[in-house]
DNA sequence: ATGTCTTTGTGAACGCGTGCACAAAGATGG
DNA sequence: CCATCTTTGTGCACGCGTTCACAAAGACAT
């Protein structure tokens, strides 16, 4: 295997677009699908449709990386399962904590997708006494009190926040106070870091309204389509879905305060 | 108050930008907040310092909508609330079946954010037989087998989809024949759907692996900063969190397979 | 060794999103 | 009614990300 060893921009680490570091996990994980299928080489069509991406896009996020493709071949699976996990710093080890250990606490704490990727949970942390001790995915959840002791002790640098949203902040304050860098929040709230602290949000209900808005589109192109259409067929069929609506658009009343 | 009635582009819908229907969830969340609190009205400067954005963009995201601010004065909060609520879609009933009770299934089931937002979790489907009939979040669970049937019954267009990622693809085709046309998924696959069809996606160990890039990119320069000033002090205080890490960057040999 | 064929890597154009900066609008006080 | 002050709404410029399209690179057959 070629490898291309030519010039090699040496690892640019500082010049890698936001928007395809967001993507090198995505392809990590097809590209590991295809390892464990012991497929040796992928071409970036191939890799860019198991992705779900373009392969113009896949190519280019790849180029930032260096050259690590052959030109009529396309690219080692495995040497770039290696190189990709590098990039991402999942060579190694990275303790977690989980703060909040209620139904998506425990969640997390059994998601199986951690310890896969180099990601390891290192404490399960939950400010009800009642839960100090009790084993959760074969982990005994410690209390609040220790927090700071456990983020010392294990040199854990991520803090995943899943408690309500009205002890996240106060939550994120201590974790940050004790060391910890990057937090993955759950928490609906809008969390306040010092810089130098980086923070991801995961929203469900967020998620769930950005569809609904699109569904609420789809609806109003449906039922239009349908009025435009009204002089044939298409009765009541393809407005199934919607309930209490009243015409897709701002023809209502709108209600106004005050 | 005014509520500036005059000249009213009058819900441009369709011209929306996806990033800043992306956004109009966080400000309803910021607004619902500011709503019980009974604060009357909100400057673009306040309101965007509590939802996390640039005030500008704010102003610019709602200007889309239509002229809902009075100058000088702000946004009325009520009204506000029912305006980005109108155009999410979140004024109607969206029932919603989530597919896969497992820790992840459970955890949805149970989060509140659903409900106070306009969806209501019309079904929990499990394809565990000995899953039927188990109450979770208090809503009896039902086995695959009934899915088409709950769809059609409750007209349900919002599918989850919390399974393992081996079954993901094929409860996605039956969510799809059945009428979903809007899917949030959780499981680590890439879901294809025919054209029409919104999945969005939510991977927990994704975020955490984009985490990690940034926390690798941070010991590095800390590790350059520390070599830089290595004749004075800083010993390996800044060092703290590497624990078999070799150097930042591409400095190591490089395994390579094959 | 040479030609052909496949696939990468990337220059260039384009479009979207962001942020600045300011004019217009309206409230408020005299 | 006028002046002043606050805050919105937006024109404009800039930068990032995406996509196209193609030249260069290498494999492979003859």
């Amino acid at each position: 295997m070629a490898t291309g060893r030519t010039h090699r921009p040496a690892t640019r680490s500082r010049g890698i677009p936001e928007a395809t570091v967001a993507r090198l996990p995505l392809y990590l994980r097809a590209l590991t699908a295809l390892s464990e299928r012991s497929v040796p080489t992928v071409s970036s069509e191939e890799l860019a449709a198991a992705a779900g991406v373009n392969s113009a896009k896949l190519r280019k996020d790849f180029s930032y990386l260096g050259s690590y493709g052959t030109r009529g071949v396309g690219y080692d699976v495995e040497y770039l399962v290696y190189q990709i996990s590098r990039e991402l710093g999942l060579t190694q080890d990275w303790p977690v904590v989980i703060v909040g250990i209620g139904n998506l606490g425990a969640a997390l704490a059994n998601y199986g997708g951690f310890a896969s990727r180099g990601f390891r949970v290192a404490a399960l942390i939950d400010a009800d006494p009642a839960m100090a001790g009790k084993p959760v995915a074969g982990i005994p959840v410690q209390h609040t009190d220790e927090l700071e002791k456990i983020i010392e002790d294990n040199g854990v640098s991520i803090g995943v926040i899943a408690t309500p949203a009205g002890a996240a902040q106060q939550v994120c304050d201590r974790l940050v106070a004790a060391g910890v860098t990057s937090i993955l929040n759950f928490a609906p709230t809008v969390l306040s870091v010092p810089d130098g602290v980086d923070v991801r949000k995961v929203d469900l209900s967020i998620e769930l309204q950005i569809l609904a808005f699109h569904e609420q589109r789809k609806a109003g192109e449906e039922a239009a389509a349908a009025a435009g259409a009204a002089v044939d067929g298409i009765p009541a069929a393809a407005v199934r879905k919607q309930s209490a609506d009243k015409g897709p658009d701002g023809d209502v009343p709108a209600v106004m305060p005050a």
